[in-house]
DNA sequence: CCAGAATGGTTAATCGATGTACCAGCGGGT
DNA sequence: ACCCGCTGGTACATCGATTAACCATTCTGG
């Protein structure tokens, strides 16, 4: 053993070596793997053999150099601190993306970013040094930079969020997106809650205020106002705060509605510090149905967005805008309201 | 405007382009990004001005094939079925790794995989391809085929975990990864317990065994042995399973260890429903610190592991694996108990 | 029996960047 | 004047795969 060659990394296997082995040139190689060119079935199989003898999958930088091609989508999320509180929400959406990229070879490279301006930096970045074929856009914004940005550099992309043929690149979610709200605002109703507060994810954000004018438009259906509305960073933090700032409003509100599960879960534990039942003195409803929800106490009444169809959807998209060669997407359905314990009667006034 | 032109990407410039608009070769172009070879300053800053004038970054297929170098690291998570109960916890080993590869240029491949089968031909597939320089490996078990796997394959990685000189792959992690659960289990006789049961992970992981080890040695110091130890897969739903099974044992617990804080919230919830009232009937004791435990009711007490930190070291360690230059991570400490209000004195026995 | 078409390959250029080997020019020592 | 060494660059092979253009056989039909 020599020691200049311990731990040293075994080559791997090139298409030279493939062909040589099968007694080829190394074109007939990458016609056999590619189904290209015409090659004798005969061949074909020796050539296919040999590759597996020998371990041999094509260089994927040689390949991405040769066809332009990287076989990689970027997921950026975006996050102005350490909001982990909207998590569980990427990891379904990553969960559906991958489902979809895993079995045709794709890959999911993942960034972190502080705020907007980083992001696009990231995105300008990543296209001129040719790493990525395509990227998911999260997060909608009302005046959102991104699919003009991308659309620019000539980056195929989706954006999630209701469908909208005018946009730039294409938009993947479930329709009726204020539907969910809707339903989630009739249920209370129908409880006999008149005092609604919403507390609204940050403002700027597009389903920040389709899920906002849903709320207060299912409320002008019966002829009610919100008792207020707050926004919020998506922070576990500002939960707690906006919770305690609304259950100490003068005509305290009897219902609450929060833009994710993580919210909610902890609006209810404040609820509860403060002495309140949930749902007995307090109606609590969440957004995302995560699976935390369904086993907390008391279990979360929530909004299902089916986040990982999204995204396999959302992937399907993508992989079509790349050239690939996939079933379109079906993405029916809408966000509906799923109904457990945090919810309940008003309390009848003392 | 030709139709065939429409929505075509612009063409990214090449070095070529640099080199002409600098008016030099593309070896000088090249020499000077990279500040190797003998060029003038002067030159130089021609061919820097000209590569911002054009938005030109080096390809990174090219470098990458010309290099066998392509600044990605993988990362690769491995869930049954759809356990997103410790994803938080990837959540924060995400943050803690992207700090340190996005500053040098990497980038963040992740996959997800069903059990060790696929992610060891994952491993296999990507090295093949050459499509990373490293990986970052998470819950080590007992009997771990990776670390010699990776070695086989010649791709430096880093295995979480504590440190552990022998290991074919270097281990980063916190020192002492009993300290944690000792101090749970110290504070909670401290606090007059005397029947605690164990929720531990599955059987298979390193940390399961280290910190259920850790826990009946801390009992047996007090004269001890647990009430109950119950293995289960990480899962919401198995918490639930699981404390309903603790709480209807004979000489019933009057304390809870969970291996992390999403299984301790939903045993909380578990016990609630059932009429326990948690700290008063019923301590419990998460793992893992994540923030949600700082706002639900009661607040958790749980272990902080410090997750992102060591995000951060293992990236530096793998960094340096894959022969960039970085500062040697500096990892002390130890797994803290943060005691919060989900334990309290023992009940008196009626 | 031969033009013309398949069939089944091969040769060589190419993708974009890197790095080694080489060269032109210039100043200085003798 | 001549050789040496240094500075500042250039020419070209190369990384591993793809693909257009081309060539050698064998069939096919008239």
């Amino acid at each position: 053993m020599n020691k200049r060659l311990e731990g040293r990394a075994p080559a791997r296997p090139t298409i030279k070596a493939v062909a040589a082995a099968a007694g080829v040139s190394t074109a007939a190689v990458s016609q056999a793997v590619n189904g290209t060119g015409r090659i004798s079935e005969a061949t074909r199989r020796r050539v296919l053999d040999a590759a597996t003898e020998l371990g041999w999958s094509p260089s994927a930088s040689a390949t991405a150099l040769r066809r332009a091609r990287t076989r990689t989508i970027a997921l950026v999320v975006r996050r102005p601190t350490d909001v982990l509180g909207s998590d569980p929400h990427f990891s379904e959406l990553i969960t559906g993306l991958e489902g979809e990229l895993a079995p045709r070879g794709y890959g999911l490279l993942l960034h972190l970013v502080a705020d907007m301006a980083q992001e696009s930096a990231l995105y300008e970045r990543l296209v001129a040094e040719g790493r990525i074929d395509g990227a998911v856009l999260t997060d909608a914004r009302a005046d959102d930079p991104r699919p003009d940005l991308l659309r620019g550099l000539g980056l195929p992309a989706v954006l999630l969020g209701a469908p909208d043929a005018g946009s730039p690149v294409p938009r993947v979610g479930l329709g009726q997106q204020g539907a969910g709200i809707r339903e989630a605002v009739g249920h209370l109703l129908e409880l006999g809650h008149r005092r609604v507060a919403y507390v609204a994810g940050p403002a700027e954000l597009l389903h920040t205020r389709l899920r906002l004018a849903a709320f207060e438009e299912a409320l002008a259906g019966a002829g009610l106002s919100p008792v207020a509305v707050r926004h919020s960073d998506f922070t576990e933090r500002a939960a707690v705060d906006v919770t305690e700032e609304l259950l100490a409003l003068p005509g305290r509100p009897t219902a609450l509605v929060f833009p994710n599960d993580s919210m909610a879960v902890c609006g209810i534990g404040t609820a509860q510090r403060s002495g309140l039942r949930v749902p007995d003195d307090l109606s609590v409803v969440g957004y995302d149905n995560l699976s935390l929800g369904r086993w907390v106490h008391p279990r979360l009444t929530t909004v299902d967005q089916q986040v990982q169809r999204v995204g396999a959807a959302a992937a399907r998209t993508l992989l079509a805008g790349c050239g690939e060669d996939v079933p379109p997407p079906v993405l029916d359905g809408r966000p509906r309201l799923v109904v457990r314990e945090s919810t309940g009667p008003v309390p009848s006034p003392t």
